[in-house]
DNA sequence: GCCCCGCCTGAATGCGCTTTCAGTAAGCGC
DNA sequence: GCGCTTACTGAAAGCGCATTCAGGCGGGGC
């Protein structure tokens, strides 16, 4: 058999011995169509292996069930299982689900966020912060305005700095002082802080939340004894280490997220120290695996997967004002063994 | 301002003064246009916030630069990891990624095909087992095989039954093997496994070279010592329960995939029995963070991102004659201390 | 000075589909 | 039996873009 393009709607009405109109009708439903000739014109489309071309159909006027995710990993924890909760309401509303990573490339972003829009995307979803550079946003922005304007849906979950769109934030800032509270509680006094790079929004809140916290007791924290690394298991490992070489004399460190912590705890393990007998360790997140670390995390837990519900259901409600919607998500200090009073 | 749709190229020619054909070519360097022309289309498309449609620009027979992942779980780190080596690759190439989750659901796995054949991505690629039931598969081939003939490019992961496409293969069968061998070194004879479905050829392949190495030696596997469960952590966590309820007397267990490990050694750790020394653990994959377990656990560590490479590769990778090509990738046994020697 | 050639530009065509719009045949009331 | 409604069907018009085909214009060769 002769390798042959795609079967068009055309080959399709011409086999069943129809219009092109009533092929498309029949194979759609969109009109009634006599039983007898819808049965020839699917009859014809099985043969034939008919698809659709989306394009073809997206140009004519057709909605597409499709929504974009872009977040900067899809392979971290915290952007997969907030994808999770996205494809739980998508699945719902009979949308499928496409993912993309943009590997914290603002470039990248504009290419994702642009072929799903030439894709007429049905919702895209932004995760995670944005970017320092207004230059980035700005343009990011004239991206998604037509797009809005066309009908397209959007929301960002935990990004907020100039994009104005609807978004699920989660109360970053306050999780972080409440973390600090609580290790203040266990007596610590002297802390260190694992940060991912300030530039993102997110890690500037945490940071900040926890040095307020800290400031209201009393308790100082040095430039010093804040590191940045990247926001990955591996930076987290990078910073613990550069934080161990040059003498560390912090009784607890607080990593501002799970994944970092990760690579801080790895750290401390070959470095001979025992957590949390040496040191005491807190996260930021509460991504499924932390909990089957030994010791388990301590961690600030933030509803990941209600994150992406909430957000796909804003993305799905109806807007007819246009005005922003901010939903706030609240985080929950959780203890576990990584963290211990101090004799 | 009145909220408008999607300004096209024809808005972008008339405030450039020019023709569509002009701007068109432009806007895409096809053809040589004058500097200052071009320059005044140039600006036009950005005072518009010109992009172009990728529905009407790909049905006028532009190709696509998107690639479409198709995989069971994006939030299981295996095909994280594999993803990563599709997007690594894909990347040099100039390809954009997009990840689609099926939640082993068939349909949902015909449906993503389906939009990818229906936007015509430049290749869709299948990460995992395939299904038992030979009308899926069967579906699923008739959805490829004219995507195939209309120049799509089609790369399976880890699936080998009945799709005639391009396929990366660990070697399953051997890898579990060399595990068996392994442990049997170490001196244990009474072994337990935790399997995924069953129906799921990866699992198939894995418990069939694990009990013909000891079958080669002698050592017995009760079908009682096989205990199935959901392909998850959790699933781990609940066969293992499960064998310790009944009253586990085997001094290994070994779970088909390492993401159902970490399942178990908590259900150990739960149930108060300490690993290695009480039970040896072993798992399959080598997903990131069984490094970072305590005990770091001992497994076949399979390349994971090569096996996106290579099939992101296979997929770009001309093929006039269409032969099936098959690339196999063995895994190595990693000893960690999550398994020791029986005294 | 004329012709030919090359370089750009614009008009027009078609990609595959949905959707009017107009038309035909059947069905109904009288 | 005629006119009118009802129920489908088919022809045709785009959707937005890339591209082919014909020019138009200027320059170089003779």
């Amino acid at each position: 058999m002769q390798p042959r393009p795609h079967a068009t709607l055309e080959d399709v009405a011409r086999a069943a011995g129809v219009s092109l109109a009533t092929a498309s009708r029949a194979l759609n439903g969109t009109a009634p169509v006599r039983p007898h000739l819808r049965d020839r014109v699917l009859e014809a489309a099985g043969q034939l292996a008919y698809t659709p071309n989306a394009h073809a159909r997206a140009l004519a006027g057709a909605s597409h069930r499709t929504v974009g995710v872009i977040c900067h990993d899809v392979s971290d924890p915290y952007f997969a299982t907030v994808a999770g909760g996205i494809m739980r309401v998508a699945d719902d509303n009979d949308l499928l689900v496409m993912l993309a990573s943009t590997f914290r490339d603002p470039e990248r972003e504009l290419a994702y966020v642009s072929i799903l829009r030439a894709e007429r995307a049905a919702a895209i979803l932004l995760i995670g912060s944005g970017f320092e550079n207004p230059d980035w946003e700005r343009a990011l922005h004239t991206e998604l305005e037509p797009y809005i304007n066309g009908g397209g849906r959007v929301a960002v979950v935990s990004r907020h700095r100039s994009l104005r769109v609807d978004a699920v934030l989660p109360e970053n800032r306050a999780g972080a002082a409440a973390m600090a509270r609580a290790l203040l509680d266990l007596g610590h006094r002297r802390f260190a802080v694992l940060t991912g790079p300030r530039t993102l929004t997110t890690v500037a809140d945490r940071v900040a939340g926890f040095r307020d916290e800290l400031t209201r007791a009393g308790v100082p924290l040095h430039t010093d004894d804040v590191v940045e690394g990247a926001f990955t298991r591996d930076g987290g490992y990078a910073a613990m280490t550069d934080l161990l070489t040059r003498g560390l004399d912090a009784t607890c460190v607080f990593a501002v997220t799970d994944v970092m912590a990760i690579g801080a705890l790895a750290a401390l393990r070959d470095h001979g120290l025992s957590v949390p007998a040496d040191v005491s360790v807190a996260g930021f997140d509460d991504i499924p695996i932390v909990r089957d670390l030994t010791p388990p995390l301590t961690t600030v837990a933030l509803p990941l997967q209600q994150l992406g519900e909430r957000a796909m259901q804003l993305a799905l409600t109806e807007n007819p004002g246009r005005r922003r919607r901010i939903h706030r998500m609240a985080g929950e200090v959780v203890l576990r063994a990584s963290t211990a009073k101090v004799p």
